[in-house]
DNA sequence: TTGACATGTCGGGATATTACGATATATTTA
DNA sequence: TAAATATATCGTAATATCCCGACATGTCAA
C-alpha cells in the first residue's frame, strides 16, 4: 500500500505465502476437523481401531450420524476404511492429524489442573 | 458395546479421551482458522507485523472484511493487537498456530515444485 | 428364509457463516 | 476546521452446515 516505512522495517520482508487456492483446500480440511465429535473420533482412531458403532457410542450420537462424519473425513483424505464382515473399521490416513491433535490436547486438555500454590 | 473380542485386542485398550466440552472449544477455534483468508493472515503474521490494510490487500478483500476476520481471531485468542496511530498491528498470540500452519504448508504448499532434472 | 444387526443414504428444517454495502469512530494532514 | 485515511460496526441476504427421521443395503445367526 503506502511506501512510507514507519515501523519495524526488519520485520517487513515479503513473506512467503501459500497460494490462496491451496489455502482454500486446507480450509476445507480444517473445517472438516472442526467438530467436537469428529475430533473425538480422530483422537480415538489415533490410538486404535474402532468400528462405526463404537465411535458413535463414544460420542453419544446415533451410528448413522457417526457414519456421515466418518465418510466426510474419508472424503478429504483424513481416514481410510476396511470392511470386516458387517463391521467397518476406520483408520487415520493423514499423518499430520497426530500433530494437530497434539496441539488440540496441549491447548484444551489441561483443564485447569488447579495449579499448586 | 459387544463383548465379543474379534480383532486386534492389543489395539483396543480404552483410549484417553479429551472431554467433549473441551473438544467443542477446540472445534470453535479450528473453525475460526478454517478460512483461506484467515489462514493467509496467520501465515503472514507468523512472519512479521502487518496492518489490517496490508493483510486485506494480500488477501484481495476490503479492509473492513479483513478487520472482521482479525477480530474473530482475536476473540478466540489466536491474535493480539496493538494500535499505532490510526493503524493497528496484529500479532500471533497462540504459539500452537506455528505448528498447525507448518502442517498446512507441508500438506498443501508442495504444489508440484517442478523437480529439477 | 427370516429376523436382527451394522452401516450407509436421502430429504428437510433449524441454525450458523459469509460477504457486502452503508455507516461510524478515530487519527492524521491540508 | 475540513478532508482524507485506517479501522471497526451493523443489517441483511445468500449460502453452508448440522441433526434428525425414514429408509436402503449388506451380513450374520437361528
Amino acid at each position: 500500500m503506502s511506501d512510507s516505512p514507519t515501523t519495524a522495517d526488519a520485520q517487513r520482508a515479503a513473506p512467503r505465502l501459500t497460494d490462496l487456492e491451496a489455502l482454500a483446500q486446507a480450509a476445507e480440511c480444517l473445517k472438516v476437523l472442526a467438530h467436537p465429535h469428529r475430533l473425538r473420533m480422530v483422537q480415538m482412531l489415533l490410538q486404535g481401531d474402532w468400528t462405526v458403532g463404537e465411535l458413535a457410542d463414544a460420542c453419544g450420537v446415533a451410528s448413522h450420524v457417526a457414519s456421515e462424519h466418518l465418510r466426510l473425513m474419508q472424503r478429504c483424505g483424513f481416514l481410510s476404511s476396511e470392511k470386516d464382515g458387517r463391521r467397518r473399521y476406520y483408520r487415520v490416513a493423514e499423518p499430520h492429524l497426530a500433530a494437530i491433535l497434539a496441539c488440540v490436547e496441549a491447548r484444551f486438555d489441561n483443564q485447569a489442573p488447579i495449579p499448586k500454590p
